[in-house]
RNA sequence: GCUGGUGUGGCGGAAUGGCAGACGCAGCAGACUCAAAAUCUGCCGAGGGCAACCUUGUGUGGGUUCAAGUCCCACCACCAGCACCA
C-alpha cells in the first residue's frame, strides 16, 4: 500500500527541487523555436492573492509547461504593477513609505505564487516601480514627447473628489470614480495628454491580424467608435463666417431644420454683441457646465435647449434659412461640436423638435407612418425624396453623391470622426513615475537629457494630495527648482506623475532582457520573442491596458524600437470567479428557506423581506466577492488545506474558463479526491510500457482530447478527460506503467507536485519537466467495434455493436433484424452515418 | 436604446446537425466499521409500467431536416460593455 498523499511535504518537496535545479530558467538559445506566454502582471494590493488571480495564472502555466515538453524555448514571466493609488492611501493612512508598503506586498504576492508552483521564471520578475524599470517608462515618455505626441493642455478634465486626482474618461464608470466611487466632477487644469487619437484608425485596422477572441475585437471597436459621414458648412447668414458640422447622414441635408451647437461653441461668444438673448444662453451654459457627466446622460433624457435670437443659417444645398439652438445634447468634444438637425430622420433630433415645435421635413421616403409622428432612420429601405438632384436614389447612393457635390462646391468634405479622446496623462499623485519634463520661462517645456534618466522620485514628507489639487511633489521645492537642460535658466520640474497605466504599457518588453542597462530590451531578444504568442487578462482592461500598450506600441514600432506593429499575437480573456450571496433566499439551508417562508407567509414575501433588508443584491444568488458579504476566500487556506494541486486543478475544472463561475468549496473536494485516485493508482500498477490491449485506444483518445483541450481553453474537459480515463483504469484493476506514465505527464501541467512525485515513487527516468509531450496516432483513437444506435423515422429504438469496418448494407441489414416487429409500415429510406446510427424512415 | 454573450437535472457543467445530461458535486442505497469519518460498489431529469420498455424533456413560439441543445425566423429572461458620439 502507497503512503498516504501528504500535499504538504510534496509540494515543498519539489518547489525546492525546481528552485535549485532552476527548471523553468529561459534560455538564451536563440535557436530553438521560441514562445512567450503572458498573464497580466497584477498589482500587489495589501489583501494578498485573490482566488481570482491563480485561474489565468494556471491556464497560461498550463500551456507553458506543455511546450517545454514540446521542445519551445518559453517566457513564462511574472512581474508586478505597483505603482497605484490604493498603496497610497494606504501609506498615507498608516504613516509608511509607499516603498516600504510595495515592498511588503510584492514579498506577500511572490510567497503566495511561489506556493502555487508556477513555472515563471523569478530572475525576470519587473516591478514597475524599481527605477532601473521606470527609467524606461520615462524615456518612451521623452519619446512621445519629442514626436509631439505628448503635450499640455488645459482642459475640462474627470476630478475625483474623494482621491483628489484626474481621471482618463476610461477611469471613470456611471459618473463615478472606477476605485473608489465617489463622485466625479469636471473641472478646468492643466493636463499632460497623449495623442493616442493620432494613432485610432490603426488601433482598429490592425485588430484584422491579430487572433483576439471576438468580445476583446469588437470593445475596442466599440471604444474607439469610427463613424464616416461629412463635415458641411453653413453660412452664417450676412456674416463672413461658416458655422461648420459633422453629419453621418449628408444624403438628408436637405432636410435640415434647424442647427443646435454645442453650449461651449465659441460662436456664441464671437457674436455676443449680435445675440438678444446672450444673458439667457450664458445662463444655459453656467447650468450645463454644473452638471456631471453622470447627470447629462443618465437624468437628462429630456431635452433641454434655448433659441439664439438675432442670427440664423443658410443651408448651403437650398439657400433656406434656418433657427440656430444651443442645447448639451451636442458635445463640444466630438465633430464639431455643431449639427445640422434632421429631425424626420434622427431620433434626438426629432426629440428636440417635437418638443420646442420645430419643422420636420421628410427627406427619406419608405416609413409606414408618418414622419409627423414617428421618426425614420432606416437606412437601408429608403428612398430619398423632396431632395431636388438626390430624389429617388438610395441611401447609400445619395450619400456618395451629395458628398461629391459638396466637395466640387468646396462646402464640403468627406470625414471620419472618432469617440476616442487623447489620454489623460497627468496624475496629481506622489507613488508614480516623475514625468521627466522641465518647465522653463524662457524655453517653455523642455525635455530631460535622456542620460539623465531616472529621474528619481524624491522623499517627502508627506504624500497626502493637496486640496487646490497640486501633487505632493508640488511642495519639494529643493527637487522641484531646477535648471533648464536648454538654456541653463531657473526652471521648474513637472510635479504630476505619470498613472498606473503607464508601467503597465511596456512591460511584457521588459521581460524580455530585464537587466538590461542600454535599452530597454537588446534588439536581439525583441527580435527572438516579438510578438507575445499568446496573452491572457480580464475583460476590465479592454479598453484601458489592452488599448494603451497597443498604442506605445505601435509608437515604438514606429520609432525603430521594436521589431512588429503589434505587441499581442493572440488574446483571451477568463471569466470571473464570483462568490455565493449569503444574503440570497436561494442559498439559504433548507430549514432556514422554510422558517422564512412560514413567518413571512410564502416564499415571494421572504425574498421581499430580504431584499428590503439587503437590498437589491439579495435577489442575486452569486455575486463578486467582497469583504462586506464576508464571501471572500483566501487562496492560502485552500493550499493549506487541500495542496496547491488541488486548487489549481479545481479552477481549472471549475467551468468554461471565459466564462464567470462561483466558487464551491465541495467542488474543491472533489478535485481533492481525483488526486487521491491518481495517487492510489500505484497500488495497481503492473509491469509493461506498453499500453494494455483493453485500454490502448482509451490512451490514444485521452491524449489526444487533452492535448487539443489545453490549447482551446477548455481545460473543464481535459481534466474530465483524465478523471474518466482512471475510472476505466479502477475498474479494470490494473495500469501498466507506460500507462501511468502518459497519465501523469497529462496531468503534469494541471497539477505538477503531485504528479512529479508520483513519477519518482514509480521510479520512472529523470523529471517529468524534462520529458517530451505524449504522441498520439491517430488511427489508435479508433474503436475496433462501435455502439450503432438504431432509430426509426429519428426515434431511438435501440444500439448494437458492429465492427468498424462493416460496410452500410451489412448494417443496416442487422439493424432490421433487430428491430423486428418494430419495424411496420413502408421503408421510404434507409440512412447510415458510418459508425454512429442507422435510421430507417417509415411510412405507415 | 445599441453591441456582445448566456439560458440544458437539485447544483457546477458536457455534447464536429447523429444515443442529451460526459465529468464532478450533492442526494439515496449497500459494503467495510463496535460506531462515525474516510474509502469502495450501485442508483440518480420527469411521468408511467412487475418488467422488457413506453411517453416526455435543453428559456418561449414557429420553421428547415430522415434527424435540432446545435441551423433559420420571431420573441422572453439574465449577464457584461457602451450609451445624447450627430
Amino acid at each position: 500500500m502507497a503512503v498516504p498523499y501528504n500535499h504538504h511535504e510534496v509540494e515543498q518537496k519539489w518547489q525546492k527541487i525546481w528552485d535549485d535545479e532552476q527548471a523553468f530558467k529561459v534560455s538564451e538559445d536563440y535557436s530553438k523555436p521560441k514562445y512567450y506566454a503572458l498573464v497580466e502582471f497584477p498589482y500587489p494590493s495589501g489583501a494578498g492573492l485573490h482566488v481570482g488571480h491563480p485561474r489565468p495564472y494556471t491556464a497560461l502555466d498550463i500551456v507553458a509547461r506543455k511546450r517545454r515538453m514540446q521542445g519551445y524555448n518559453v517566457l513564462y514571466p511574472m512581474g508586478f504593477d505597483a505603482f497605484g493609488l490604493p498603496t497610497e492611501n494606504y501609506a498615507i493612512k498608516n504613516h509608511i513609505h509607499p516603498r516600504i508598503v510595495t515592498r511588503n506586498n510584492v514579498a506577500r504576492f511572490k510567497e503566495q505564487l511561489h506556493a502555487l508552483g508556477y513555472s515563471f521564471d523569478w530572475d525576470r520578475e519587473v516591478n514597475t516601480t524599481d527605477e532601473e524599470y521606470y527609467k524606461w517608462t520615462q524615456w518612451i515618455f521623452l519619446k512621445l514627447f519629442k514626436a509631439g505626441l505628448a503635450y499640455k493642455s488645459e482642459m475640462p478634465i474627470n476630478w475625483c473628489t474623494s482621491c483628489k486626482v484626474g481621471l482618463a474618461n476610461e477611469e471613470v464608470v456611471n459618473g463615478v470614480c472606477e476605485r473608489c466611487g465617489s463622485a466625479v466632477v469636471r473641472k478646468v487644469k492643466s493636463q499632460w495628454m497623449l495623442k493616442i487619437t493620432e494613432y485610432a484608425d490603426r488601433l482598429i485596422q490592425d485588430l484584422d491580424g491579430v487572433d483576439y477572441v471576438e468580445r476583446v475585437k469588437v470593445s475596442q471597436k466599440n471604444w474607439i467608435g469610427k463613424s464616416q459621414g461629412a463635415e458641411v458648412d453653413f453660412t452664417i447668414s450676412g456674416k463672413e463666417d461658416k458655422l461648420r458640422i459633422y453629419t453621418t447622414r449628408p444624403d438628408t441635408l436637405f432636410g435640415a431644420t434647424y442647427m443646435v451647437v454645442s453650449p461651449e461653441h465659441p460662436l456664441i461668444d464671437k457674436y455676443k454683441e449680435e445675440i438678444g438673448n446672450y444673458e439667457q444662453l450664458c445662463a444655459y451654459r453656467e447650468q450645463a457646465a454644473k452638471k456631471s457627466d453622470f447627470e447629462r446622460t443618465e437624468l437628462a433624457k429630456d431635452k433641454t435647449g434655448v433659441q439664439i435670437r438675432g442670427l440664423t443659417a443658410t443651408n448651403p444645398v437650398n439657400g433656406k434659412e434656418i433657427p440656430i439652438w444651443i442645447s448639451d445634447y451636442v458635445l463640444m468634444t466630438y465633430g464639431t461640436g455643431a449639427i445640422m438637425a434632421v429631425p424626420a430622420h434622427d431620433e434626438r433630433d426629432w426629440e428636440f423638435a417635437k418638443k420646442f415645435g420645430l419643422p420636420i421635413i421628410e427627406v427619406v421616403a419608405g416609413s409606414p407612418v408618418s414622419v409627423q409622428e414617428q421618426v425614420f432612420t432606416d437606412v437601408a429601405t429608403g428612398t430619398l425624396v423632396n431632395s431636388e438632384f438626390l430624389n429617388g436614389l438610395s441611401v447609400a447612393d445619395a450619400k456618395e453623391r451629395i458628398i461629391a457635390f459638396l466637395e466640387e462646391k468646396g462646402i464640403g468634405t468627406s470625414k471620419t470622426n472618432f469617440k476616442l479622446r487623447d489620454w489623460v496623462f497627468s496624475r496629481q499623485r506622489y507613488w508614480g513615475e516623475p514625468i521627466p519634463i522641465v518647465n522653463c520661462e524662457k524655453c517653455g517645456y523642455v525635455p530631460m537629457d535622456e542620460n539623465e534618466l531616472p529621474l528619481t522620485l524624491p522623499e517627502v514628507e508627506s504624500y497626502e494630495p493637496t486640496d487646490n489639487g497640486e501633487s505632493p511633489l508640488a511642495a519639494m521645492t529643493e527637487w522641484v527648482n531646477t535648471t533648464c537642460p536648454c538654456c541653463g535658466g531657473p526652471a521648474r520640474r513637472e510635479t504630476d506623475t505619470m498613472p498606473q497605466w503607464a508601467g503597465s504599457s511596456w512591460y511584457f518588453l521588459r521581460y524580455m532582457d530585464p537587466h538590461n542597462k542600454e535599452a530597454l530590451a537588446s534588439q536581439e531578444a525583441l527580435k527572438y520573442w516579438m510578438p507575445v504568442d499568446w496573452y491572457n487578462g480580464g475583460m476590465e482592461h479592454t479598453t484601458l491596458h489592452l488599448l494603451y500598450s497597443r498604442f506605445w506600441h505601435k509608437f515604438l514600432y514606429d520609432q525603430g524600437v521594436v521589431p512588429c506593429p503589434e505587441p499581442y499575437q493572440k488574446r483571451t480573456s477568463h471569466g470571473m470567479i464570483l462568490g455565493l450571496n449569503p444574503h440570497s433566499f436561494v442559498n439559504q439551508t433548507q430549514e432556514e428557506q422554510k422558517r422564512l417562508v412560514e413567518q413571512y407567509g410564502s416564499e415571494k414575501a421572504a425574498r421581499a423581506a430580504l431584499v428590503e433588508e439587503f437590498g437589491e443584491m439579495a435577489e442575486h444568488p452569486i455575486v463578486k466577492m467582497s469583504k462586506s458579504l464576508g464571501n471572500v476566500v483566501n487562496p492560502d487556506e485552500i493550499v493549506e488545506e487541500y495542496g496547491a494541486d488541488t486548487l489549481r486543478t479545481y479552477e481549472m475544472f471549475i467551468g468554461a474558463f471565459d466564462m464567470s463561475a462561483a466558487w464551491s468549496e465541495d467542488g474543491v473536494k472533489g478535485c481533492r479526491r481525483f488526486l487521491e485516485r491518481v495517487w492510489k493508482l500505484q497500488d495497481i500498477l503492473v509491469e509493461g510500457e506498453d499500453y494494455s490491449a483493453d485500454l490502448e485506444t482509451r490512451m490514444h483518445q485521452t491524449i489526444k482530447k487533452v492535448s487539443g483541450d489545453y490549447e482551446n481553453l477548455k481545460y473543464n474537459t481535459a481534466i474530465a478527460a483524465m478523471m474518466a480515463l482512471i475510472n476505466d483504469m479502477n475498474k479494470k484493476g490494473a495500469v501498466t506503467k507506460g500507462e501511468y506514465r502518459t497519465l501523469l505527464t497529462l496531468l503534469n501541467p494541471v497539477a505538477p507536485h503531485i504528479t512529479e512525485e508520483l513519477w519518482q515513487i514509480c521510479g520512472f527516468a529523470g523529471k517529468i519537466y524534462q520529458t517530451s509531450w505524449p504522441e498520439y496516432e491517430e488511427a489508435k483513437t479508433v474503436e475496433a467495434t462501435v455502439e450503432i444506435a438504431m432509430q426509426i423515422g429519428g426515434k431511438m429504438r435501440g444500439t448494437f455493436s458492429i465492427p468498424q469496418d462493416l460496410d452500410k448494407e451489412q448494417v443496416i441489414a442487422q439493424a432490421k433484424e433487430l428491430l423486428g416487429d418494430k419495424l411496420t409500415g413502408t421503408i421510404v429510406k434507409e440512412i447510415y452515418v458510418p459508425g454512429r446510427l442507422v435510421n430507417i424512415v417509415v411510412k405507415p
